[in-house]
DNA sequence: AGCCTTTGACCAGCG
DNA sequence: TCGCTGGTCAAAGGC
């Protein structure tokens, strides 16, 4: 399975500059180089850890490439992901996030418990609330940039054994992210490789043509242990091509033209989960395995669950 | 004391 | 108009 030249944000696939407005060489639009832009920035945290290899432009980087260059990554925590389709050039304006979604079966790593933390970017988050997702096991958690002044929202779903597969970011942090690392509590996850916990975040955008509404989705990926070890680092980011100011700034003007005409919530969330099918332009194929999700797998998978409460759901006579 | 999580309630959008 | 669903609020409790 292959990650598409979209998702290279913050390096992790070096066929897009993440420096400055990149320039797709698949063609990308404004948005979409955006959208990487900015998600890079969310992940610049991270990046900055594990970047110690080259940046090699040419070549597309895949999971395996991913855990390669990202020890620190957690397959474990990431056993579904969904992934933004690198829209053609002819439908660049209705891009939307792809939601391929994927899993894996080959579960070598022992995922960490589904933390209130899911994710480590760098920035301070408070959860203000979560809801149960209908078809999804697992609540969907709400959370909050701490920072004062910051708007920043994220939400953060994950699958059905508690694996995050999607980190949709919604707005742009006006703050360092640097600076709230450093007073955060998680701050010993800069050393993001001692902490299995701590994972890289590959950040799409989601960026429909109807919905204008910004919105960053960041996505888990799956991959084995074994694809981690095998394939040592072939690509890596360019080191300080991160918090990218213009980049920036053109994403909170684009969240700004989306306050314009808002699109409504549930509409919002179909877009950014849109299936679209996806280009393979893999140079390896990371072991990644489809898995289905199914009732059994939601229950005896050696998780401790705890109810958190039930809510009907339409079609199922049983409360969720 | 302050921050965070939990969780039920409330609200808005959509069919 | 109503029910469903997603998103947010806010009180309560914990750390």
């Amino acid at each position: 399975m292959a990650f598409p030249q979209w998702m290279n944000v913050g390096g992790m696939f070096p066929s897009v500059e993440v420096c400055g407005i990149p320039q797709s060489p698949f063609g990308m639009s404004h948005q979409q180089a955006l959208a990487q832009v900015t998600a890079q920035a969310a992940l610049n945290a991270q990046s900055q850890m594990h970047m110690q290899a080259q940046y090699q432009p040419s070549t597309v980087t895949t999971a395996k490439d991913l855990l390669t260059q990202y020890p620190s990554f957690n397959p474990g925590e990431a056993l579904q992901q969904k992934q933004q389709m690198p829209p053609s050039a002819s439908d660049a304006q209705n891009s939307m996030v792809e939601a391929a979604e994927f899993s894996h079966s080959e579960r070598k790593y022992q995922p960490p418990p589904a933390g209130d933390k899911p994710t480590d970017d760098g920035y301070n988050w408070r959860k203000y609330g979560q809801k149960s997702i209908k078809g999804s096991e697992y609540p969907r958690s709400y959370y909050k940039c701490t920072h004062l002044n910051c708007s920043v929202k994220k939400k953060v779903e994950r699958s059905s054994d508690g694996q995050i597969t999607e980190i949709i970011y919604k707005g742009q942090h006006n703050h360092d992210r640097a600076q709230v690392n450093n007073l955060s509590k998680d701050g010993d996850d800069s050393n993001g490789s001692i902490h299995p916990q701590s994972k890289p975040e590959v950040v799409s955008q989601a960026h429909a043509g109807n919905a204008r509404k910004f919105t960053e989705t960041l996505t888990a990926h799956s991959v084995t242990r074994k694809d981690q070890e095998s394939t040592k680092a072939d690509h890596s980011e360019p080191p300080g091509s991160s918090d990218n100011e213009e980049a920036g700034n053109a994403a909170v003007q684009d969240e700004e033209r989306g306050d314009d005409e808002p699109i409504p919530k549930r509409r919002q969330i179909d877009v950014v989960t849109s299936e679209v099918t996806l280009p393979h332009k893999t140079v390896t194929e990371p072991k990644i395995i489809v898995q289905t999700r199914s009732e059994v797998d939601l229950l005896d998978d050696g998780y401790r669950w705890r109810k958190y409460g039930q809510k009907v759901v339409k079609g199922n006579p049983h409360p969720r």
